[in-house]
DNA sequence: TCAATTAGGATATTTATTATCCGAAATGAG
DNA sequence: CTCATTTCGGATAATAAATATCCTAATTGA
């Protein structure tokens, strides 16, 4: 009893996670070859409209490119050494940084007057920088090296099943609607 | 125009941001002194139901002592040195880390079965690691370091000004409640 | 021309955060 | 002892954000 939780939760949306597993399946299509959305969202078991959106997310933010139409369907835009965690996230949750400093030291009856906080104040300094250590930590980590790990960790015939699902549905996709500049 | 979000935000709450300000304002007490949790929220210009909420917390966490009753308040439990922004952080947002793996490798028509997830996949384990850098770099930032930074960074008569209001506020507590063990 | 598919937004639902309030317990002072 | 004061702990309301679904339009290959 007195499981009282005055504690507040801070996560990253699942769409992160979403949006990583997806990315890791595409480094695992053939070359230039796609695969439609909503059998991303059957292979990850996830809602197919919600994955959509993080989809769309990711092609806003160059990762991956989009053909509509008849054997339409999405596929990295680069390489997946040249994709990193970072990327991803960066595109699933935007560019706001975890630690909102609201200039508490401007407030009150000692409050600093706004031309005195020009350089940040200690507190909002420091999880700036921890972000940074944050950020850099995920940018180390490419979708081929997530790729990778996942084909040591995973026994060899789930493997193989797994990317005869994946290639039984996969689409050619000579270009990409992203891609197209008018040509 | 196309202003559109589909990105969604991540953020700390505010409490981490007021409990941190309202922690080096006790380390600006004399020794041996506390203040009225009403007194820190004018100070700061916060709601003051609201921080008592964070105060509260902190309080849980030991890093604070609270007195009941007249002439009772808050002061920091430990040395300013010893009370690092992580102890802070912690002790509002709780232990929840910021990624949460919903195991999406178990889903879907070539989800593997739970037994063979013993081992984060290596989504999880990038965000583990990235999110242990984060922590290191906020334990490595004491109440003592961001004193010392607004001491530097504020004009002298303002220092003067606010400590004066501070130590006119405090209140002497030889002994505080959550130290009393019955003797 | 038609069927299939993504794009973009509208919108509902659920969950988390922010904020306030009140009774109970504790404490120092008179 | 009694009383005014103040924190404690929880209940609960209000606001904001994340999660999820659906629909119409635009695009494309067959």
């Amino acid at each position: 009893m007195a499981n009282y939780r005055c504690g507040v939760q801070v996560r990253l949306s699942n769409g992160v996670e979403w949006a990583a597993h997806a990315a890791i399946l595409m480094a695992g299509l053939p070359d230039r070859h796609g695969i439609r959305a909503e059998r991303l969202a059957v292979y990850l078991g996830v809602p197919p409209a919600y994955l959509a959106k993080q989809l769309q997310a990711m092609r806003r933010a160059g990762l991956v490119e989009s053909s509509r139409g008849a054997q339409g369907g999405y596929r990295l835009s680069r390489s997946p050494s040249d994709i990193s965690l970072w990327d991803i996230t960066a595109a699933i949750e935007g560019p706001a940084s975890i630690f909102r400093c609201t200039e508490v030291r401007q407030n009150g009856p000692c409050g600093l007057d706004a031309r005195d906080c020009r350089t940040a104040c200690g507190i909002a300094a420091a999880f700036r920088n921890a972000e940074n250590t944050f950020r850099n930590e995920l940018a180390s980590v490419s979708l081929a090296n997530l790729a990778d790990q996942m084909l040591t960790d995973i026994k060899p015939d789930h493997i193989k099943y797994s990317l005869e699902w994946l290639h039984a549905e996969s689409l050619p996709m000579p270009k990409a609607a992203s891609e197209k500049t008018g040509d």
